[in-house]
DNA sequence: TTGTAGGCGTTATCAT
DNA sequence: ATGATAACGCCTACAA
């Protein structure tokens, strides 16, 4: 453990000088050079807990996931992380695991341990949040809106429900059904408002046995998809409103042991194996996600945003495979 | 920003007291239930930094992964969450992207941040590694075998390769090919000299045709695959020695355009969406992975570990879908 | 049992 | 430009 006193006697100068060099002050080239050679020899670097201490702020921001295996998270993170190390910063993750209050406890550490910023894909409400707001944290938040006066970077739920559901109906389809999250989601609920919209718009019924709540996750679109294509009167396509459950939904498609029908997905499919014919996918793009919120974040930190604003993320319609026969 | 002083000025007790009373010492009846008011009416929860500072250890621990985008190391992540958290400690997660630079950066932080240990699946060597484990830092390492003197949790890669592979030929294959990862890369070498292995030990030929060695991702399985099937004699099975490439592999078999071939993959598959008819799979469990290394290291820390020692991790094989026709 | 005070390692203020 | 020193917020001897 070597500490800046080491470095100082070691270069026959104080601490301030030590701690000016490395800060990038004003000092003169022969003091500099001298710090620098000690720094190298001791392979000295700054204790950060003290650094943090002093100076009220750490070089971490944490960014709050509510899933970490869900790949729509991971690659948000990946977009976070190559903006926030360009400018200095390190990432560290926190998973919630959709709970509440999991998710309180991961940002009162990032208040405790004065890191520099939070970016957060919110499980749920937060009390915290509106406190480190306040009290002029850097606070980002992505993905699903939350009804504070901080930076959002999201997407219109409505508009992609209503986009996805509309490229189902213009490809010929008429009974057009709608697997999404629970009731209690936000997004979930959202989108399949956009799905109902959308089929009233086009003139046709958007009939309650079409829209199923299942959990958000692979194994509810298994489920939901083995439901609807079990129905007296199958739909001719399904609306999946999110990755994982258009994972379940392809499977239950796959499997070919029972009725086909044109599937739409909103998200993105790293790790499918199935060849996706006939698919209709409106992408997410949740790594431009993460650069964004990371951007936003930083701005903030640096004290060069202005007053908080919500971003509206676009997507991207893709047709895979075939056109419908 | 509520400090410790404030809490004491309206308990009307010391800062000595309220800390007793946060830290579970013995004190008065009267006194703590006075304090614990004045926390609860203030919302006082300490100041990480300082703690850590005087305690000399946070209560933090740092997951170093290569690669947060597999989902190998998200769920192994999983299960180093759920010990850590039940033994008070939480988790921050850092992204190294297979960087070696990257890895010393987030274990200088871990060092310096005064984290209480590390877990890091390495993604190349570290020097800083041995210096935290000397100053008795609590260092565990998974997945991918260090030469320091540390605690491990390990896969016998020789012995998954092995294994994968005389699964296959047991299925009545002798033309066995296998994929693997960058020759650089230690367990992808060692699961295909376990390959090798197994194939010499049923007395089969091991030629280099048979032996791909394909960047470790999804892309690189594709590519490996689609090779070793355009071949003028192509191979009757497949071993895939990671869960990327398998899914590659898996992608190209799925498009169904070429030769068959039967498959075995060391790894899961989480988001597959084929239906894996005929398919080898020896399993890994990497979530039992993360609860053995967490374990270790929260018995570390509490300084309840001998020598370190090399856990090795055990896997298990499923065949999946129909026996080869 | 309780309070006082020193120190964890760094940065920033204030002299020089 | 440089050095001595106070302060960041907390914990923990030590003293009472």
């Amino acid at each position: 453990m070597t500490r800046i006193k080491e470095v100082a006697a070691l270069a026959g100068v104080s601490t301030a000088t030590v701690s000016r060099v490395l800060n990038g002050k004003s000092v003169s080239p022969g003091m500099e050079s001298a710090v620098r050679r000690a720094v190298a020899e001791l392979g000295y670097t700054p204790n950060r807990t003290a650094r943090s201490l002093r100076r009220q702020h750490s070089e971490l921001i944490a960014l709050v996931l509510p899933d970490i295996e869900n790949p729509f998270f991971t690659s948000l993170a990946r977009g976070v992380e190559d903006v926030a190390r360009a400018a200095g910063l390190s990432v560290v993750l926190c998973n919630t695991d959709e709970d509440v209050d999991t998710q309180e406890h991961y940002l009162r550490i990032a208040d405790d341990e004065n890191m520099a910023g939070v970016i957060l894909a919110p499980a749920g409400p937060s009390a915290l949040l509106a406190r480190l707001a306040e009290r002029h944290r850097a606070v980002v938040v992505v993905d699903r809106a939350v009804p504070d006066d901080v930076d959002q970077v999201l997407f219109d739920n409505v508009d992609l429900g209503r986009r996805a559901a509309q490229a189902l109906v213009d490809r010929g389809h008429r009974r057009v059904a709608c697997i999404t999250g629970p009731r209690a989601t936000p997004t979930a609920k959202a989108r399949a408002d956009g799905w109902r919209e959308a089929l009233h718009e086009k003139g046709l019924p958007a009939p309650d046995d079409l829209l199923v709540y299942a959990n958000y996750r692979v194994d509810g679109g298994e489920t939901a998809m083995a439901q609807l294509l079990a129905a007296p009167e199958p739909p001719e396509a399904v609306l999946a409103t999110n990755n994982l459950v258009g994972v379940g939904a392809l499977r239950v498609l796959a499997a070919g042991d029972g009725p086909h029908a044109q599937l739409g997905i909103i998200g993105d499919l790293p790790f499918v194996t199935s060849p996706i014919d006939d698919t209709f996918l409106l992408q997410l793009h949740p790594r431009e996600m993460g650069l964004m919120a990371a951007r936003m974040l930083v701005d903030r930190i640096r004290g060069e945003a202005g007053p908080a604003q919500r971003v509206i993320q676009p997507s991207r319609p893709v047709m895979l495979g075939a056109p419908a026969s």
